[in-house]
DNA sequence: ACTTGTTGCTTAACATGTTAAATGTAATTC
DNA sequence: GAATTACATTTAACATGTTAAGCAACAAGT
């Protein structure tokens, strides 16, 4: 083979990619350029992406244990341990032990919470709509789903 | 239209997408999915990712100034100064002033530095060989590419 | 019932992310 | 050329990431 096929070009002489058509930093880059565009509505409404991710999917999951909840918003269980502190003594939720199982910690928004999503919500909603603009629906979907595929072979 | 349109399939009543078909998330998600496979070799060696990131692009680049570098390896200035405080007292990295312009640190990778990622890069180029092949080199490509479209229609 | 192992969460310790403010240096402006 | 502005880096303070260890509650096997 030719010294320098396509994917040669994206070496380096230890057989390293370039950092920039890497996995870990690409998916890194991207990730920043999309909260970049969130982060003024959060810092305007005091909270930070962790606390709002766990607030939607308690949104959108209803009172859950503390385990999934973690697992569905992306954050490390001591992590959330702490998190959990901070929004419960904001009032945005509750979380009390499950009777059936002394282990496990159930969380719930509370009113409050579910009316600061609320008020949120529209913003986020524009937002989201302003970048789908910017890079096209359809090139999100098609996003959206090869990164289904990269977790569905990478997870198993 | 109908009220239940495929796009409509991925909303809440909120108007907010559903938690699992957001970028945040699902970047979030897949750089775990992905890094996962890497945090056992950085352990071993006592590197975090962050401070792996910061010598591949030091390798890749030669010596350049701290702003460079914290942008290529996606890391902010203060934890950029933090890093460089310990690799440089692990003696894989040296920095020093700008002579032409006294505010900038030039850094760059010590023999020794050069050394540990000659070591490591076998291991490194095979882990992500083994991503590759779980996924597809082709897809991987197509995911970097929309990745780079991403990036070119949202940090215009 | 007792032991053993496992699970769910918490704590602890250190590294990094994030923002704002401080510091020192260079470039502009007047 | 002194004052101002802009820039590169650092420091500080707090939130989160990450791993390991701890603890209490369940599960399984004996």
């Amino acid at each position: 083979m030719a010294p320098n096929t396509h994917s040669e070009t994206h070496k380096d002489g230890f057989g390293l990619a370039r950092t920039h058509r890497t996995l870990p930093i690409a998916l890194l880059r991207a990730r920043e350029v999309v909260m970049e565009r969130f982060r003024p509505m959060l810092a305007a409404n005091d909270v930070t992406e962790q606390q709002w991710r766990v607030m939607r999917v308690l949104e959108e999951a209803g009172e859950t244990d503390a385990s999934f909840l973690a697992n569905k918003a992306c954050i490390l269980a001591p992590s959330l341990t702490r998190i959990m502190r901070t929004l419960e003594a904001r009032g945005f939720l509750q979380a009390h032990r499950d009777e059936a199982d002394g282990r496990r910690m159930l969380v719930g928004l509370t009113e409050e919470g579910r009316s600061f999503i609320r008020e949120l919500a529209p913003q986020s909603a524009q937002i989201y709509a302003e970048i789908e603009a910017k890079i096209g629906d359809q090139n999100i979907e098609k996003l959206l789903d090869q990164i289904e595929h990269l977790l569905q072979a990478l997870e198993a």
